[in-house]
DNA sequence: CTCAGTGTTCAGTG
DNA sequence: TCACTGAACACTGA
């Protein structure tokens, strides 16, 4: 689920049902891996009772503020989401925490694989790990002089660079390999060797697919058709094309990479 | 049975 | 110290 639209679409669902509302129960898995520095039982004695103020997302990480301190931060790794029910039985398989309100709604956050992360701060925004955030492409995109100014520092490939959280916090591999796709950019490319018109239009193209990704609440059916994102994986992946060019695989950066070498220079 | 995957962290290197 | 790379983490489904 998790890139940055996901994200944000977990972060209105979140304010639609629980802002305004206190909470009246929390059932925890006992999960140290996805608990971080907090034992499962303390993070729900911190939680209930509270009332919740607003739902707070940078990046990948979203929080809660609540009428006392210090503040749940959740963080959804591969596999994590929210969702929303009001019979216990609809609880999710895998769920790791679930917040019973005073209105009988019912959030739990399911966490299958287990990388996701949930925490508690005291001030979530100015603690690690928000604070090591880069720019967020939804709240804070750079102008594109200065998103080229920042790639003329960098050496590393441009795929990595925008996989890089502290770098643009909340792109992920399906949007760096779409930005880059739209851009007409090489994704090995050294971020430093891109011509300033270039980098210009990686921002334009970072900040369009995102406002675009989450006004349709990342409902990926609503993705324009033009996209890459529809056909960079499927079960015949070798054959794969895009308006007729060739869809290419490979590890970048760490990560497999879809892109077409006969548009992307 | 093997391996990739809408992700992050951290040890190791230069 | 900084920038960067690659392995580790966990577990399901193809």
């Amino acid at each position: 689920m998790p890139e940055l639209p996901e994200v944000e679409r977990a972060r209105k669902l979140a304010e639609r049902v629980l802002v305004g509302k206190r909470i009246r129960k929390v059932t925890t898995a006992n999960d140290v891996i996805v608990y971080q520095g907090v034992l499962p039982c303390r993070f729900a004695m911190a939680l209930k009772g509270c009332r919740v103020e607003a739902i707070c997302r940078r990046g990948k990480y979203l929080w809660f503020a609540l009428d006392r301190r210090p503040w749940p931060l959740f963080h959804f790794g591969m596999t994590g989401s929210f969702q929303v029910y009001t019979a216990i039985r609809d609880r999710p398989r895998f769920f790791k925490v679930e917040l019973l309100m005073e209105d009988g709604t019912r959030l739990a956050m399911p966490n299958v694989r287990r990388l996701g992360r949930i925490g508690l701060r005291k001030d979530p925004e100015s603690q690690p790990p928000v604070s090591k955030l880069g720019f967020d492409p939804l709240l804070d995109m750079p102008t594109p002089q200065m998103f080229a100014a920042m790639m003329a520092k960098r050496k590393t490939p441009i795929k990595a660079l925008l996989l890089n959280q502290s770098f643009a916090a909340g792109v992920g591999n399906w949007i760096a390999d779409e930005v880059l796709y739209q851009a007409h950019i090489a994704p090995h490319r050294r971020a430093c060797d891109l011509r300033v018109d270039e980098a210009k239009r990686l921002a334009s193209c970072l900040r369009r697919i995102v406002r675009k990704a989450v006004a349709v609440n990342a409902d990926k059916e609503r993705f324009p058709k033009t996209w890459l994102f529809h056909d960079r994986w499927g079960k015949n992946r070798n054959a794969k094309t895009v308006h007729g060019e060739k869809i290419i695989h490979e590890t970048i950066a760490g990560r497999t990479t879809a892109w077409v070498p006969s548009v992307q220079r």
